[in-house]
RNA sequence: CGGGGUGUAGCGCAGCCUGGUAGCGCAACUGCUUUGGGAGCAGUGGGUCGGGGGUUCGAAUCCCUCCACCCCGACCA
């Protein structure tokens, strides 16, 4: 390709309105560009990297014996009120009417359009187990869409949806899934983590979640630095090793004038936080309409594994209001403590743990120092619903655990037969009887994956892609190719070569001064470059240098081939 | 949905408080010079100042209203 040829629009300030890096640079480099709130448009620059993936994709799901086909994009309300959630879905579900005022709406997810063409195709068992897949456009009426691909209302997904006699039969696929999804995230070039996103409670692994690692990833991962244990923080267990020691002091109200944060207090009582109790209310559904929580003081509260487990929370989890807990309390919310608490109370295993704490007395002002758990209160009903930490004890009982950010970007489930018997997609079996199937599950964010790419690897001149993902792999610069016939010719000699051995190859033509040039195949991302000038071409060289090369090298034009070769087989 | 903010040329912004000829930088276009890190000079084009309504002799500016977009949204105990 020639840049003359080509939609090349880069831009040198950032658009006002792109808060992370990716989108920034996806506007800057021309790889995209807003129609509305959540919607974009792919560029052709763009649409090759976005092509990239896909194929990638594509091959890895052939080659896993999935069959592609392609569903559409609006589907009848009807098949949506079969699975249930036509009422469930919530404001998400984009609903439209044709001009019949039947109703339809724009797939977020495409469960029951796959379910239904599953049992109007399918009919024995011998037909099993099979794996459909598509690539193709969702639609989810985010809250608040932002980051621009990263959380877009119009995306890209491949999704993939397995029908199975039988749950042995879905652990197969499942891991060869698991297997395959390894194998794309490797091809993308992309540092990745799967990680258990249904650990613990529940028992097993039925799902896992792809996340490419980046500073700037919405999700916290918890992942062990000597087992293969890795979990989204969300579902990671915080294990207890400390045992609860001997009280040894007494139980006493303390003055704390104005203390509310824990800080303040284990500061002014010159305690450590892991020596002191936080109480948090959340609200109740049904008997209680307030519960407390109490936590160790340095330790952050799980929602999700509270609502888990936790009886009698509302759903979805709900903090109590600070004027709600003053009225029943008779405190406000800085001096809450579990002593002497008229509402139920559930201790976090770390908060259990500890003996003479410290927690606010439910009065202003006053705190209780040397609180031991059985002596002062009741032996406390014990949950894990805290937010494990860095160093924390890996579940596993293997090595500790850290905390890094991802983004999800691939995530792999077992259905079980929630669609499957809702929607009747069942097969006969051997003895010709009905069985309804098992199905499982397989997405893979293809646009954010090109987002996630660029939140990875870039730097002040722009996007790093890798190898695999690269729009083009070479840029051709030549230094005054439009005045220079001998500079022209050498150009454009290497470019027919390049294209010659299906090298995705990119001739800059315009005749722009150096540094125009470079700076732009640099904001694009370009992984190689190759300089011709009239000054390196008098000694019979041009010039190499890697987008993340510290300089540049020169090479002799008779192994110039050879050696950009290697650098793109390398 | 609640709270906050912003809408002025393709992009980034000033002007608004204190009403009176709509500006700057980048980008674009033309010409000349320049060609190893986002060039210089000269010139050109491009705006119903988000929409509607009002106040006023006169509104980008003041008032009302609608819309779009962006940010934040329960860790505080």
């Amino acid at each position: 390709m020639k840049t003359s040829r080509f939609h090349l629009s880069t831009v040198k300030e950032t658009p006002a309105d792109a808060e992370v890096i990716s989108h920034q640079l996806m506007l800057r480099a021309g790889l995209i560009r807003k129609l509305a709130s959540g919607l974009y448009t792919w560029l052709p620059l763009g649409l090759r990297v976005l092509r990239k993936v896909e194929n990638i994709v594509r091959e890895e799901m052939d080659n896993a014996g999935a069959l592609e086909l392609l569903m559409p994009a609006v589907q009848p309300a009807e098949l949506w009120e079969e699975s249930g959630r036509w009422e469930q879905y919530g404001p998400e579900l984009l609903r439209l009417h044709d001009r019949h005022q039947r109703e339809f709406c724009i797939g977020p997810t495409h469960e029951e359009v796959i379910t239904d063409l599953f049992r109007r195709e399918i009919k024995s068992y011998k037909q099993l187990p099979v794996n459909y897949y598509q690539i193709q456009t969702k639609f989810r009426d985010e809250i608040r869409p932002r980051f621009g691909i990263m959380r877009a209302r119009e995306f890209i997904m491949k999704d993939a949806y397995s029908f199975h006699t039988d749950q042995a039969s879905l652990q197969q696929t499942y891991d060869v899934m698991f297997q395959t999804y390894s194998r794309i995230f490797d091809r993308f070039g992309l540092k990745y983590r799967p990680v258990s996103a249904d650990s613990g409670a529940i028992g097993g692994s039925k799902s896992h979640e792809f996340h490419v690692l980046a500073d700037s990833g919405e999700d916290a991962i918890a992942f062990s630095d000597q087992s293969q244990y890795a979990a989204n923080i969300e579902m990671a267990e915080a294990i207890t090793t400390q045992q609860r020691a001997e009280p040894r002091q007494s139980c006493q109200m303390v003055d704390t004038p104005d203390m509310y944060t824990i800080e303040e207090v284990s500061e002014f009582l010159s305690v450590a936080p892991t020596q002191t109790v936080k109480t948090l209310v959340a609200r109740g559904e049904g008997e209680h309409k307030l519960i407390a929580l109490v936590l160790r003081g340095d330790h952050e509260l799980n929602p999700i594994k509270a609502e888990k487990q936790v009886g009698g929370l509302a759903s979805p989890f709900q903090m109590a209001d600070p004027a709600e807990i003053k009225q029943a309390l008779g405190c406000d919310i800085g001096s809450l403590g579990p002593l002497g608490m008229n509402i139920p109370v559930y201790v976090d295993r770390s908060a259990a743990a500890l003996s003479d704490f410290v927690c606010g007395a439910n009065k202003n002002d006053k705190h209780y120092t040397g609180v031991n758990w059985e002596r002062d209160l009741p032996q406390p009903t014990v949950v894990d619903m805290r937010n494990v930490m860095d160093g924390d004890p890996s579940p596993d009982g293997q090595g500790q655990l850290s905390i890094v950010r991802g983004i999800e970007v691939g995530h792999i489930f077992q259905l079980g037969d929630k669609y499957s018997a809702a929607m009747d997609a069942s097969v006969l079996d051997e003895n010709g009887k009905a069985l309804v199937t098992t199905m499982g599950c397989y997405g893979i964010g293809v646009s954010r994956v090109v987002a996630a790419a660029i939140e990875q690897n870039h730097d002040d001149s722009g996007i790093i892609w890798p190898q695999s993902l690269a729009p083009f792999q070479l840029a051709i610069c030549p230094i005054n190719y439009q005045k220079s016939d001998e500079v022209k010719q050498a150009a454009d000699a290497f470019y027919q070569q390049c294209l010659e051995q299906d090298i995705d190859v990119l001739l800059d033509d315009r005749g722009m001064r150096p540094g125009v040039m470079f700076a732009d195949m640099e904001l694009i991302g370009i992984p190689h470059r190759v300089v011709f000038s009239e000054r390196g071409l008098k000694q019979q060289q041009c010039e190499y240098k890697g987008r993340c090369d510290e300089s540049s090298q020169d090479i002799d034009l008779d192994q110039l081939p050879d050696f950009i070769h290697q650098q793109l087989t390398s």
